[in-house]
DNA sequence: CGCGTTCTTGATGGGGATCAAGGTGAGTGG
DNA sequence: CCACTCACCTTGATCCCCATCAAGAACGCG
């Protein structure tokens, strides 16, 4: 198959991984999001991606970087809803004039692009909506550990589901990643202080779960840690996502 | 105008009322939408009306009766993420061949139909994403709750938001509703035991802000209860989702 | 009336918050 | 090259919210 240079090069890109993961994509939905990735602009850290209450702009995809979508209450209580890694959505609904349920702030700096529209092409039209399933599975994950979990479970099964992702896009070998995140960042994520946190990372690493040093961390045996936290995992298999 | 006998009478229907809140509806879609309602049958309580793991079945609409979305642990722990009232759908994902990313267990006894398709009228396919909009929206807010909130807070921002929701398809009277949830299924909702939500619901009930006898809640003044719980509202207007 | 479910209340303990103080490392400027 | 700074990590001490265990009381139902 011969295609522009352009195109070539993108298909490295983690977001390319990961639609082409999700479903089958033709010559010409692979050249347009190519191309969509070459265009892509800077959104430099702590800048705010999408303000919660007003109007949700164009249909984007994450190229690079870390963002999260951030709820933050009157005392100054602050939720980490989700994250968003390269690859994902935002603004993908379906309404005619959406207003975005909650800020996404950029937690790095991020670069984002605007993908082809739904409806161009038949693979990345299917590949939107199961990325909008995973994505409706990874909160319904997220309601899980923050209501049943202890602060153990959290983290590891956190960091097991960020493995996965980070794994479907080609940002994680062998169980390895980079996590620019703050311990602080966990605990908004997690429902707990960073003081907790860092206690349970300790103790993780103690009982060899784990390496985390210098923002790199290292997962020892997802398959034990799974087992340990009764992971249910998501699995994507040729265009149909699986509950396991 | 007029309308057939049945579709006369399905227009009182909470079902009908939520979804004909959420987008304008033309006649035809009316019509339509009653006689579905109109087919409706009985699923008992303790059923399953959807399978973790298990093909979704068809797209679906909840009549009557109270529902939720479940997960299990594989130590028995037990977490609801989300209640399914009438007006609300099942299944609506746009995608292929989906799989079910959680079960979703009657409460009481449901009853269910299936709706006009997507795309088969207009208003209604609008009305279809505001409420999935919605739904998404519920699932955010719960995280909060479960991340950020005490034990005040989650059942009091609970029951603020499930009077919000009755009061959109009818189901509630002036903060007055019927409640068939024991006090353990909102404690396997809240990330408490049944225990500590009866404590809390004592104080509640001693502070002045809620009676509940009998099944039947009634919240003594919502907008000081929303003050006190610093909750972020999310409204329909005409159309468009909005939070403030 | 008897029985199971749900609600209620008490006693006790632990997980995680809170408050407080270092320690560490990268970047900055003199 | 070293002091300085700032963000982040680390550790200790104390407290409280909520889980846990246990046992009645109230309610609905056959």
């Amino acid at each position: 198959m011969i295609r522009p240079a352009i195109a070539l090069q993108r298909t490295f890109e983690p977001a390319f991984r990961r639609l082409s993961k999700l479903a089958a994509l033709d010559a010409g939905a692979e050249t347009a999001l190519a191309a969509a990735i070459d265009d892509a602009v800077l959104v430099q850290a702590r800048r705010e991606l999408l303000s919660e209450g007003k109007a949700v702009g164009p249909f984007r995809l994450i190229v690079a970087g870390w963002a999260a979508r951030v709820r933050v209450l009157a005392d100054g209580r602050r939720q980490f809803l989700s994250f968003l890694l390269p690859g994902d959505l935002i603004g993908h609904c379906g309404q005619s004039h959406p207003i975005a349920s909650s800020t996404i702030a950029a937690l790095t700096d991020v670069t984002v692009c605007t993908p082809p529209a739904p409806g161009a092409f038949a693979g990345l039209t299917e590949a939107y909506h199961i990325s909008r399933a995973l994505e409706e599975a990874h909160l319904l994950a997220h309601i899980t550990r923050l209501g049943r979990f202890n602060a153990h479970e959290r983290i590891r099964d956190l960091l097991l589901e960020l493995n996965e992702r980070l794994t479907l896009n080609g940002m994680a070998v062998r169980d390895s990643f980079d996590l620019p995140l703050t311990q602080e960042m966990l605990g908004d994520a997690l429902g707990l202080t960073s003081v907790h946190v860092n206690r349970m990372v300790q103790t993780a690493r103690r009982d060899g779960d784990l390496q985390w040093r210098g923002g790199r961390v290292t997962l020892t045996d997802p398959a034990v840690l799974a087992r340990k936290v009764g992971r249910t995992v998501v699995r994507v298999t040729g265009g149909a996502t699986e509950v396991s």
